[in-house]
DNA sequence: ATGTCGCCGAGCCGGCGA
């Protein structure tokens, strides 16, 4: 089974792009971020052109989640457990007895700003809400836009980078600690290739620079980590004219056992 | 390094968030 993501900041903007690209990369579930649709303008016919049921989180302008899935999807859950939220950030589904959350962290703007303080609490959440996922099904793939670059082989240059939001020691350690609670980094367990950078910024030729961050992530739940056979970011996608910022992260897993 | 996008409300630009 190929499980994907991808942040593709505005879905109406990016919809010929992400059909060219389903047929292209043929992914069995999608969890999309950043659709910045209102539920009642969603794209749903341009799924099902393709095969794709598709579930929705979304609100005008900011945020929004989807999955899509070749197959019914189940359970649909959204938002995180106990922790209300006005912003759409998160969804969840049942696909195939494989539980799937999609997934927005705040981006939390500065250490300074008001957001920083958010996003932790929403990605503490997360880390409660993962544990409760875990427990009803061991069977779990956290999906996303974590805006987290794990270690500083993730950044282009730590040095200029230190201490800033993205990469603070704070939020490497809540993205610790909800590894801590039973996830393996599906690309992050590689070393070079495969570990590449998921984000560039759309200022300064980042992306031709390879001026990039991997902030993107696939994390799988022990039974699923130990059925892992490949993954990669496709950067064919952010070199597409009038790209997204963030590349779509797919990762191909033994799924359902035999 | 403040250079780019996409959104919105109200235009044909400016503020906001990333």
């Amino acid at each position: 089974m190929k499980v994907a993501t991808w942040n593709v900041n505005s879905l109406r903007v990016r919809l010929a792009q992400l059909e060219e690209w389903l047929g292209r990369l043929e992914p069995d579930v999608l969890c999309l971020q950043e659709t910045k649709v209102r539920d009642a303008d969603f794209p749903v016919q341009a799924f099902a052109d393709r095969g794709y049921e598709v579930v929705f989180h979304g609100q005008p302008s900011y945020n929004g989640v989807a999955i899509a899935a070749r197959g019914p999807l189940t359970d649909v859950t959204q938002g995180l457990g106990g922790f209300p939220d006005e912003q759409c950030r998160a969804l969840a589904a049942t696909f195939r007895g494989l539980r799937v959350a999609s997934l927005y962290v705040p981006n939390g703007t500065a250490l300074d700003s008001p957001r920083y303080p958010y996003k932790l609490a929403w990605l503490e959440a997360l880390t409660e809400q993962s544990r409760r996922w875990l427990a009803d099904n061991p069977a779990l793939v956290l999906a996303g836009d974590f805006n987290i670059a794990p270690e500083d082989r993730d950044v282009y240059d730590p040095v200029a980078w230190e201490g800033s939001v993205l990469v603070s020691a704070a939020e490497r350690a809540a993205f610790q600690a909800l590894i801590a609670a039973g996830f393996t980094d599906g690309l992050g367990v590689l070393a070079g290739e495969g570990r590449g950078y998921s984000w560039w910024d759309y200022r300064a030729a980042a992306f031709r620079r390879d001026l990039g961050l991997r902030i993107d992530h696939i994390l799988l739940s022990a039974p699923l980590a130990a059925r892992f056979v490949q993954g990669f970011v496709d950067r064919e996608a952010r070199a597409h004219a009038r790209p997204s910022d963030h590349a779509p992260v797919i990762i191909e897993i033994n799924w359902p056992p035999a």
